[in-house]
DNA sequence: GCCAACGTTGGC
DNA sequence: GCCAACGTTGGC
């Protein structure tokens, strides 16, 4: 099982619309490092959703529930489709994630721009943990 | 709104 | 194949 963490601008496509859709495809992605994720991605893989420029936080867990498959709108490109798992109790922040030393060395702040990206076990469970604190 | 960091494009 | 110029992302 691999973990992995999913961009958004939740102005244009937030955790709500997927909360509320049930189940999206996830496109758009014009990046060959995110793309080659994306290729990676499982059934059954799970993704944290990440709200960038507003928040700036990861707001929910998402499942890969189909594997990669060619954008229909655009031809070399691919998609995978999702569905929300569950909303984090709380938000992680970006600063909450700087501010933590174990997960300094997330993708998320080696490589803030990169939409589609791997995450570790260890720093999957981190977060959730720390989600669930008060 | 600014700009640093990064990716892509295209001239040579 | 190098690298300057340009466009985009996303934190601040």
């Amino acid at each position: 099982m691999n973990y992995w963490l999913m961009k958004t601008e939740p102005g244009t496509y937030s955790w709500d619309d997927l909360a509320k859709d049930k189940k999206t495809i996830w496109d758009g992605i014009r990046n060959f490092q995110a793309r080659n994720n994306m290729k990676a991605m499982k059934k059954g893989d799970l993704a944290f959703i990440y709200h960038s420029n507003e928040g700036k936080n990861i707001v929910g867990v998402a499942k890969i529930t189909k594997e990669h498959f060619p954008d229909p709108s655009a031809t070399d490109w691919v998609v995978v489709e999702i569905s929300p798992l569950e909303k984090l109790k709380k938000s992680i922040t970006l600063a909450d994630i700087k501010a933590c030393k174990k997960l300094a060395n997330m993708v998320l702040v080696k490589n803030s721009r990169l939409s589609v990206q791997p995450v570790k076990e260890t720093e999957f469970d981190f977060i959730l943990k720390m989600s669930q604190e008060q």
